[in-house]
DNA sequence: TAGCGTCCGTTTGTCCAACAATCGAACAAG
DNA sequence: CTTGTTCGATTGTTGGACAAACGGACGCTA
């Protein structure tokens, strides 16, 4: 306790002034002084990242943090608030709160959120999928199991059917491309994919309207890369993803759209914690 | 005002419990009832993501927001610290709160920290690296500046210096793949390839102790890929990138360290907003 | 004129105290 | 064994309060 009031008075002290006119020379750096709600994040941050605090194990009580921290219960909230959002920590079917690692939907949600903001074009997605989709497509063929591939053809009857009736395949053609990301077993390869991914591929609903042929273009190509990971074929599913992907863009360009025009915004759950789990999608231009 | 305090009242009689045994079939969808700080934060946020609010735009101060939103100060400042934390929101040099996009690097330490959590391998890195690297190298080679040249040959210099004195090169090396990554003007790509550089390259410093020669080796390849960059060779850009990429995991396996390990933890700044930029790296096994 | 010291209203950071609502679990009743 | 009931612990929220720091404005002085 002592030790984060002792931090904290200090910091007030020393808060000198650094302001008034344009300094010369960078003589001092910058005083690191952190407010006590956001020592107490980075205290409990440290627990947890350190493993002292084991993912599952439950947090003490707010009053009891705030008494052993040395701070008041509201500061103790904040603190709290700041590790809730950062997905360091969550709470249990109503309230408790336990510690835990980052769910990559949280992540990917945040920096496709990120992308958004800043603009992205679709030729700059697209130049990304290009690379990462035939990627996880090679690895996915030498190591899916059977199981992902019975997914896999639920899932391509499933568009199948969408397709036909004239629904929105959007989401089930994400999932596709999701599981083979999956299949590949590599934690790093979701990370970097899915971002991209939640913004390009409802895309496509853009593209529908314009091109009535897409949606069995679509079908064809899953159908093709799908049946190359079922042969465990890594170079011909590859390939055809490839082609897949290179596709999506000639059926933007057929649709006389721009693609360095900034993608429309997602409309995804907005908070990580919870709720809203369907990723729905849209496009708007 | 009214609305928020409606939305919060009704949620809060609405909450029936559901509890009690085995439910038998999921008849209802689970209730979306969020405390008021959450509305709180999902409501600027919704500002500022559908562009009401402008990034770089002040926010009102604490008690305003109370106010117009009717709660208490005490419940708009948690609703802050979340928006705080996921960077829609920044402190500009001292306390004013202004609406922000955020920044990269917020979202790839945030990345980072996740995958150490859940003790990605060495081996995932490598895999997503042995694609992405080449592939931004490649992309660079089309598109990089004199400035980013001269920029990139500074820090080949620099990075001599540092094997010649036996001085750590982790970061340096991890600039000069950032900068040619930035050099492909893609953000996408950036952000898909930054979380697993940010872990993969601290790697490096448990190799040194082994490899003696493994400065050397990286100097001189990242003075081809360098050369090819300035060629505007995207072809043999990627390729000295491959070979690079490929060496390092051959250092590690003629170091006789298992690629199916954990990477180790990164020391990075614990925190997304201001102080300790400079990534001072550590990797320990 | 540039710089310095001072005063003042505003805003943030922190604390204190209190209460309603909910949860969890134990326990009683049907 | 499912349905109330009760009770202590914990969270969500509110009200108010105060010190510290900031942003300027103002006036003084080399």
């Amino acid at each position: 306790m002592s030790r984060n009031a002792t931090s904290r008075d200090e910091a007030r002290s020393n808060s000198a002034r650094q302001g008034g006119g344009a300094v010369s020379e960078p003589r001092f750096a910058k005083l690191g002084i952190a407010p006590a709600y956001r020592v107490v994040f980075e205290t409990i941050e440290e627990e947890i990242l350190s493993g002292r605090i084991q993912p599952g194990e439950r947090l003490p009580s707010e009053t009891d943090l705030a008494e052993q921290l040395g701070v008041n219960r509201s500061t103790a909230r904040e603190g709290l608030r700041l590790l809730e959002e950062t997905g360091l920590v969550r709470r249990e079917e109503g309230r408790r709160l336990f510690a835990a690692i980052p769910r990559q939907e949280d992540l990917s949600s945040r920096a496709t959120r990120a992308l958004v903001l800043q603009q992205v074009t679709f030729r700059e997605l697209w130049e990304l999928s290009m690379v990462t989709e035939p990627s996880v497509s090679r690895l996915a063929a030498e190591r899916i199991s059977s199981d992902q591939i019975a997914a896999l053809e639920e899932n391509l009857a499933l568009t199948n059917d969408a397709v036909a009736n004239g629904e929105s395949f959007t989401q089930l053609d994400m999932d596709f491309h999701s599981m083979i990301a999956e299949a590949t077993g590599n934690r790093a390869w979701l990370l970097a994919r899915e971002p991209a991914a939640l913004l390009l591929f409802p895309a496509m609903d853009v593209l529908a309207p314009h091109l009535p042929q897409s949606g069995h273009r679509l079908v064809e190509a899953h159908g093709k890369v799908l049946a190359a990971l079922k042969a465990g074929n890594a170079e011909l599913a590859g390939e055809w993803m490839r082609k897949h992907i290179a596709d999506f863009r000639r059926g933007y360009d057929m649709a006389n759209i721009d693609i360095d025009l900034p993608i429309g915004r997602f409309d995804g759950p907005s908070n990580a914690n919870g709720r809203g789990q369907r990723a729905e999608t849209r496009s708007t231009l």
